[in-house]
DNA sequence: GCCTCCGGTTCCCTTGAAGTAACTCGGTAT
DNA sequence: ATACCGAGTTACTTCAAGGGAACCGGAGGC
């Protein structure tokens, strides 16, 4: 309690940013069923990169959101699923991921007759 | 019906995109509760800068999130308020921010256990 | 001896979002 | 004439996130 988005110092919005990373919603989605492995992630998530499925899962370690796990095998295997606070993440991304599916003929809609509005550039 | 955020090529990945944009969760929870002026805004938004401002209020405009309303007076008196599609938005928004707000202390001690169990740098 | 598999890492470059600071415009008030 | 208001704009800089491509390491298989 006591946090105020609206402050600038608030540690909130580093959260914020965080969550609107370009791809922390995806991930967090993709293990919402099961724990999944790095390919799995990968192939799941179209247009990710290895580098940046990295970067972004390591973050989401950091901050509490995914667990990994080495079964030490060979070939290697591990395992990122979510955390129980990862888990309490989904319920909130999934109300932000069903609106964007949800509004985006109204949005494309809008953009179209702003297009319109203006003068064309060509 | 039918998108999948997963999809290389879905549209819900801008729409997404867009409200992950660093100052739109920002603008969308000042409106919630009555019409804002430009200046509101800036003072109401701690750290926005007149520029990003009027950045992220256009790309909300012709997203149709949000009506501009020029009163055409001297001095310029010009009003932002949510539509109805920026309103449905304030849903999932809250969601989002009230879990960021809530889950803080945690984020902060998996940080900091995670920076623990580093070597520090020095 | 070399390839394959998985889960990465490394280097380097590009992009675009964001920040800074100064300026504009038209009208009214002093 | 000058200054001030609100609501921006403009030009320039900065910087971190993201993307691309190539490489690594060790076990097991051919």
């Amino acid at each position: 309690m006591g946090y105020d988005v609206m402050a600038r110092t608030c540690p909130s919005r580093v959260v914020l940013h965080r969550i609107g990373a370009r791809w922390t919603v995806f991930v967090v989605n993709a293990l919402e069923h099961q724990p999944l492995r790095f390919v799995e992630l990968r192939t799941h998530i179209q247009g990710i990169t290895p580098k940046v499925l990295t970067e972004t899962l390591r973050t989401l370690e950091r901050d509490g959101l995914v667990a990994r796990t080495d079964h030490e095998e060979h070939p290697p295997r591990v395992e990122y699923e979510l955390t129980e606070l990862g888990r309490s993440l989904l319920e909130p991304l999934r109300a932000v991921r069903r609106w964007a599916e949800a509004h985006i003929p109204e949005i494309q809609a809008a953009n179209a007759a702003a297009a319109a509005r203006e003068p064309g550039d060509s």
